[in-house]
DNA sequence: TCCTGCCATCAACATAGATTATAGGCGGGA
DNA sequence: TCCCGCCTATAATCTATGTTGATGGCAGGA
C-alpha cells in the first residue's frame, strides 16, 4: 500500500481535479504524495461489486472501467463510463455499500489509496473536498444526460452523443480527445451504454460509416466528421460542466 | 428573505436529512433556524431554468417536483423526481450554471434559502455537509437505477418500478407511503418519467389494474398488490441507500 | 348551472429495434 | 505458422412501442 510509482498515476488524476478546480499548490503537492500502490488489470475484470464494502479508492490512470448494473431476467445496462484520471470511487467515503459494479472496458492501470488516506485527506483541505464534490456533480450531471438519450433518443442519436461526449471528455486530460484514437469499446460494449443489442448497433455504426460521420478501418472506430456527429446527436457539451467551479 | 413560518417546512426537510444522516442536536437546530422565505406555485411552473445561475437553494415541502431535459426535437425526458422533504439544488453551491429544469409536477410549497446562509452552514458544520454529500449520492444512485430501467427494462417493468420506488422514498419522511395515497402524476407525465408514449402509459396501466397491482377510481391510480409490484419490477430497495450514512 | 379545457380512452396502423441463426475474419497464443 | 476464440457481418422474421386521430368524461371557473 505504498510502492511511489514516482509521477504517473496520481498525475493523471490531479490534473483531471485541475480540469474543473483550481487548487492551491500545496494541496497539489499533497495528492501527488498520496501514498498508493499500483495494480493492473486485464479487460473484463471487476473492480468492484454490487453490496461490497469497500476499503479503497481507486483511480484509473490508463484505459476505460465502466459502471454497470442488470436485471434479475440478465438485461446488463453500462451506466457510467470512467476515463484515464477519474476516481472509481469517491462514494465510498460517504455511504456504506457499492450499489453497482465496476469493471474495466480495457485493459487498465489502477492507482489504489486507501480510503482513510483520502478521508484525511479531505477532511484536512477544503479545496480538495470542494473539488471532489464538483466531481461528483458532474458525474451526476452526466448521469442525467444519458437519461435523456436512452429516454428520447433513437439508435443513431444515441451512438453519436456518446462519441461526441468521450470526445470531449478526453480532451480535458490528454490532447486530441478521441480524434484521431479508435474507440476503445466492442459493439457489444457499445449495446450495454446504449441500451440497444450488439446487432442493431451493428446497423448503425454502418449507418454512421455511410454517412461519413465516422471512419472504420478493420475493428476500429474512429471519428470522422464531428460537427456532423454533433448534430446528429443534438450534442451541447454545457452538461459536462468544462468550466464548472465556481471561484 | 426571512418570514420565519415557526416549524413545517425546514422541518420536513431536516427529516429527510435525518433519514439517512444522524446529525448532532445543535446542527439540527442551526437547520431549523436557517432565515428563508416561503413560496407557492401552481403546477406546471418552472422553479429553475437550464442555464440559469441560482442564488437561492429551494427545499421542497409539499408537493412533488421534477427535474427534466429536452432534445432539439421536442423530446422531454424527466431525469429525476423530487418529493415533500428535497433539497432541490445542492448543486448550485458547487458548479456555476444549471444544466435541466426544475418544474412542480404538483402544487407546492417551497422554502428559499439564500445560497450563502446555506454555503456557510455547510461551511461551519461537518456533520451537515456529509449529509448534503450523502444526499446529493443517493440521488446519483436513483438515477443509476433509473438508467437500468430505460435501457433494459419494458414498460410494465418500467412503471411497476417507479411505483416502487416512489413508495419506498415516501416512506423516508411520511408514514404509509403511497399506499392509501393517488400517484400525483398525469399519463402524459409518467411517459416523460419513464421515456414512453400517453398512449403505451394507458395500456400498460390498465394491464397492472388487470393484474390486480394497481387500483383505480377515476383519474387516480393506487398500489393493490406491492410485492407483486415489486416482481414485476425486479425491484430491490438498496439502490436507495436507505441505511446509508456511514458512522 | 353550464361551459371549457385538460385528461383519459381506444382503435388501426406503422416502425424502430429485438431475436435468432449463420457465416466469416482478424488477432494473439503456442 | 497454424489454430482457436472472440468479434463483426448480415439476413429473415417478429414484436413492443410509436403514431394519428377521434371520442368522452371529469373538474374547476364563471
Amino acid at each position: 500500500m505504498n510502492a511511489s510509482t514516482g509521477h504517473d498515476g496520481l498525475d493523471v488524476f490531479l490534473r483531471k481535479l485541475l480540469s474543473h478546480s483550481p487548487l492551491p499548490t500545496d494541496d497539489q503537492a499533497a495528492i501527488r504524495a498520496l501514498p498508493h500502490s499500483v495494480r493492473h488489470l486485464d479487460a473484463n475484470n471487476y473492480i468492484l461489486r454490487e453490496g461490497d464494502q469497500s476499503g479503497v479508492c481507486p483511480i484509473l490512470c490508463s484505459g476505460f472501467a465502466y459502471r454497470q448494473k442488470s436485471t434479475r431476467e440478465g438485461g446488463r445496462q453500462i451506466v457510467a463510463l470512467k476515463i484515464p484520471g477519474d476516481a472509481l470511487d469517491f462514494q465510498s467515503m460517504y455511504v456504506r455499500t457499492i450499489d453497482h459494479n465496476l469493471q474495466a472496458l480495457t485493459a487498465v492501470d489502477l492507482v489504489i489509496v486507501a480510503l482513510g488516506d483520502f478521508e484525511k485527506l479531505v477532511g484536512d483541505r477544503p479545496a480538495i473536498a470542494r473539488a471532489v464534490i464538483v466531481d461528483i456533480l458532474i458525474e451526476a450531471s452526466i448521469g442525467r444526460e444519458w437519461l435523456l438519450n436512452l429516454g428520447r433518443r433513437n439508435a443513431l442519436s444515441r451512438l453519436a452523443h456518446l462519441l461526441c461526449e468521450l470526445h470531449y471528455r478526453l480532451l480535458d486530460t490528454r490532447s486530441g480527445g478521441l480524434d484521431a484514437r479508435d474507440v476503445p469499446m466492442t459493439q457489444e460494449q457499445l449495446a450495454d451504454l446504449l441500451g440497444l443489442t450488439p446487432v442493431h448497433i451493428n446497423r448503425t455504426v454502418k449507418e454512421l460509416e455511410r454517412r461519413g460521420a465516422v471512419v472504420r478501418q478493420g475493428r476500429g472506430i474512429r471519428l470522422g466528421d464531428i460537427p456532423q456527429l454533433r448534430l446528429l446527436a443534438d450534442f451541447s457539451d454545457t452538461y459536462l460542466h468544462r468550466d464548472a467551479g465556481v471561484p
